[in-house]
DNA sequence: CAGTGGTCTAGACCACGCA
DNA sequence: GCGTGGTCTAGACCACTGG
């Protein structure tokens, strides 16, 4: 083992352990040397990823202690609606209901289906000031998602996660009686301006949402 | 500004600009020496943090390439509910309804208040085996939640969001009709071994969850 | 104001993967 | 094979900050 990934595992360990708890101070980067053998640029590098991944606190004078734990956030997974169907067995097919221009933006309806069943109620907003191309694409065949993800790019982006009721009409297009659905936005900008955003509406004992937290994974 | 920083936000600012578009090569380690007149060490840093903030990626013997962009990860906000009350300048208050033990795990039942108003069923297990001290305590005063923060060295976690109608007993709890919720269910470990468990229900006209998603942040 | 972490230089060896 | 990124050594200076 690398002489980096033996310190990082090792003071790694002693944290998951509980042998040092959220507060203690670890040793010094100088005692890191003399403890491992090796250069301070490794130890420091070791260290600066424990600190990365949220194990450890550094801090100026004081040394590096370990953080208290915080189940504050958390990576959600937003996972590729096609990919979603195909690994539960199913066909994936996209139907696009309707699509006009207005206020410069594209505006695209569609579902998204599971086997012969509608998954997912899409309402997009594409920007032609960001994507100018987007007015000559009809979006027929393919999802707006997907056919962005390849031309646009670099974003940020946010979600945001809900649970609503869908109207009598989004209970028709989905083919359920009116219960609890769960609602994705989310708003994609490039350099402060908008490029794109998306509604996607699901049955609620449909789909769902997994987000991890593991510190240092 | 520091050489390392200078790399860095040069690069940034010429991959978000799309001057260099996803999976473009950007220069070589030896290039960006030659060209920023720093040493190997301070390149291989600034193209680490690139890197790692997902706008690079590197490939052995290839060279280094401006990434595609993926919106399939977010990082989600799980605030703390006292906060997210405060935050809205109601008052909080937790009100425990049942505490039991079978199986050598606490079960707490409870309500969060916002103002005078349910605002959140929380149901909570807690292993006796991770967390002995929690059996000498009634969690009438204090949420499991927050007196677990303050204890429970650190943990993994899992988070499943999923909308749903509530029983009738659980509207009634929540003084609402039977109209969607938002469902939160959180399972925490440390090393492996389960710690606690919570599965929180809001009303979904009450709460939703936000996540970000911004490369290099 | 002493000692910490933050950053940098100049060099080196290695493993990997494309040609 | 050979050039790339991955990792490391040994040493240095600096800014910050806690005692």
């Amino acid at each position: 083992m690398k002489p980096g990934e033996r310190i990082r595992a090792d003071i790694e360990g002693r944290i998951r352990s509980g042998e040092w708890k959220p507060g203690d101070r670890i040793p010094f980067e100088h005692e890191l040397v003399r403890l491992y053998g090796c250069s301070r640029a490794t130890v420091s590098k070791a260290l600066e990823m424990l600190a990365r991944a949220g194990l450890i606190e550094r801090r100026r004078k004081a040394g590096s202690f370990v953080a208290h734990p915080r189940v504050h956030s958390a990576v959600l997974e937003v996972p590729d609606l096609a990919r979603v169907v195909a690994e539960r067995g199913l066909a994936y097919r996209w139907q696009r209901l309707k699509r006009e221009v207005r206020d410069g933006t594209i505006v695209v309806t569609g579902l998204h289906h599971a086997g012969d069943e509608p998954y997912c109620i899409e309402q997009r907003e594409i920007s032609l000031a960001a994507v100018p191309e987007a007015e000559a694409e009809f979006f027929t065949d393919e999802a707006p998602g997907t056919w962005l993800l390849k031309r646009v790019p670099w974003s940020e982006a946010r979600h945001r996660i809900s649970a609503v009721m869908p109207t009598a009409a989004e209970a028709r297009l989905l083919g359920i009686p009116r219960t609890a659905c769960l609602r994705i936005e989310r708003w994609t900008w490039r350099g402060g301006d908008p490029v794109t955003s998306v509604s996607q509406l699901f049955p609620g004992d449909r789909h769902d949402l997994v987000a991890d937290f593991a510190p240092g994974v």
